[in-house]
DNA sequence: GTCTATAGATAGATAGAC
DNA sequence: GTCTATCTATCTATAGAC
């Protein structure tokens, strides 16, 4: 059974793109340490053994698969605090948060809830000081009390938002009109 | 060393008691799955065996710890229930969730966040209605689109701010006074 | 009530055939 | 590039001595 052509379905790459599809999926129903490399050898109908060919390990994976919201938040970041006003670093700093949320749901609910997931995304050498950059575009020139518990309150709530099944059939516009306008409501 | 008092440190059933506050720790930073009983013997001094003579599965050391915080969740949805006019039901349910989470911050952070927790607590035959109960509670009785949004942001960062490492220097009262006031913002 | 010893399964990971 | 086979470590859990 050739595949010679690039299809639609799994292009280029294939092999590495189905474990990492397999390997997102899984870690976000079970969390990472609830996810055996087995689980993800018998998702794709393969053995473990291919997928230990396109990964080392499994912190490999795990690491993989935060590099591509990790970096469009340091992005986001770095175009926030650009801004001079207030307002308009809010704006984009909302804007921006919520794209990534929406784009990387599973993703990004694994950075907030699973604690294998977050100390990877640590320690991972990448991004050592983007959480107290994100922190204080978030709480704002005044960080008292009052605006760093809105801005946890946020923060957490945003990333465990995106593939919440009581949302599931809320449409795209709306989550990306709600969300940004919740959090200036809150963080003003 | 005989504890015939009740002390104030580790009261009556002492190692059944301490060998729950290191499995809630350990929950709570490794998550469910992170944590194996080695782990949680380790941390107590003693073995395995030690640990399976108090409780017989993992999972009913999750279900144990799980019970208390989900049956005062009950207690306050009950309560809020019962009130007519809506912004007395916002304001007991809120005052109370509040105080749930903040007498059980790491518990309510592994319900919200670590899928083994999440799986236990609504298997285990306890509270089958309530997580429905809570969002028309949260959703009050207009729930379009904006205000399940609102409510599902809130009730997720509600659960994971408990123990949140940013905000382990704001005093109780704050917090006590601050997460009502942002969720009647929120959901008004 | 806590220990030793160990079973049985599965984890992550490696080597080498095809 | 994917397979079989296997290693070692660790997992949950049990049985039985002290």
């Amino acid at each position: 059974m050739d595949v010679t052509d690039d299809s639609a379905t799994t292009q280029r790459g294939t092999a590495r793109d189905r474990a990492l599809d397999a390997a997102r999926t899984l870690f976000s129903q079970n969390g990472v340490s609830g996810t055996s490399l087995q689980m993800i050898a018998d998702h794709l109908g393969v053995t473990k053994a291919a997928i230990y060919h396109q990964f080392h390990t499994k912190e490999e994976i795990v690491v993989t698969l935060l590099e591509k919201p990790l970096a469009e938040l340091e992005t986001i970041i770095t175009e926030a605090e650009a801004m001079d006003a207030r307002e308009d670093q809010l704006d984009v700093l909302l804007k921006g948060l919520v794209d990534v949320v929406l784009a990387n749901p599973e993703v990004v609910g694994l950075i907030q809830g699973d604690p294998a997931a977050a100390r990877i995304a640590q320690v991972g050498r990448l991004h050592g000081d983007t959480g107290r950059r994100l922190t204080n575009l978030l709480s704002g020139p005044h960080p008292d009390p009052e605006a760093r518990v809105a801005s946890v309150l946020y923060g957490a709530g945003l990333m465990s938002i995106g593939h919440h099944p009581l949302l599931s059939d809320i449409d795209p516009e709306t989550m990306r009109s709600e969300l940004p306008r919740i959090g200036r409501l809150m963080l003003r």
